[in-house]
DNA sequence: TATATACATTTGTATATACAAATGTTGTAA
DNA sequence: TTACAACATTTGTATATACAAATGTATATA
């Protein structure tokens, strides 16, 4: 029996059965996509950073600008930009008007990968969404972003 | 800008939205279950299998069984397990009638950990799914389940 | 019965993550 | 202007994960 299964089967709560089934679908989903960047070695967290790098226009980003913005926390954002120099996809410089920061911008390689990646990444993500209509799509995001909620205590 | 509003005011695609929103409302809610446990020293993983061997009511699992029914895929079930048994909270025999698998369960002190966090874990997914109503959290938890429907090709 | 194949787990190694402490920089208040 | 707190990043260390290769056991077949 497999977790599908499993969560659909047992006498779980309710609340229980969700956060199990948001762990694997989210990890499924990854998956997913993770395979889809392997043969560039790139990690999804790194493809990420370089999305977001784009998404500045030109722009630089700083370290806790990124970690803001990041997918799953990177408690150490420094250690994956290391990774992305190295691979010559980003570049850091320190920010002048205030050194303790630091700017980080996306290569002209690192924004070629991307173009490069954008197909495999827009084909991975149709075939995890590809047995929901849009609609159902809208109410699944709806969902999602209704859990999150703050509440004001 | 965080990443919540990125999603919901970026000019993303659907399918991307969702996959980005997947990753990040499950581990934000694995953040909540996992600080649930933590002054017991206990990751989300180790929990998982500790609750799993309970639903085995006596009956040994082996670590292939594990696995399958594992949330996040532990590619090494093997050094998991080996911090439960350090801590005496389950043990390990090799299998009498199959000397290659090896035989799990969950020790009296596994069992009695799991009690006293069994409320502290239902806080936290009640904390989880506040925002939503039972109906919601059903109709959350279909859309998940049909998100991963296996297609037959 | 010898040999090959499949099975179940373990180990090695590289990489990733979490959390705390350390470093260097800036702003503020005496 | 000096001392102190807050800030932004980096580093150290322990633990976790991914993936491949190795080990030991069982099954099948010639």
């Amino acid at each position: 029996m497999t977790i599908e299964e499993h969560i659909k089967t047992k006498t779980l709560g309710i609340a229980q059965k969700l956060t199990i089934n948001l762990s694997y679908t989210a990890q499924w989903s990854n998956d997913i996509l993770a395979s889809a960047l392997k043969s560039h070695d790139l990690s999804l967290q790194q493809f990420n950073v370089l999305r977001i790098l784009r998404g500045q226009k030109g722009k630089p980003a700083n370290l806790s600008t990124l970690n803001e913005r990041m997918v799953t926390k990177a408690s150490n954002t420094t250690r994956l930009v290391d990774k992305l120099i190295k691979k010559e996809l980003v570049a850091r410089a320190t920010c002048p008007s205030n050194r303790r920061k630091v700017e980080i911008t996306i290569t002209n390689s690192g924004l070629s990968l991307l173009k490069i990646l954008d197909t495999a990444i827009s084909n991975a993500e149709e075939k995890i969404t590809s047995q929901l209509d849009n609609n159902e799509i809208e109410q699944l995001n709806n969902l999602l972003n209704k859990l999150r909620t703050e509440t004001k205590n």
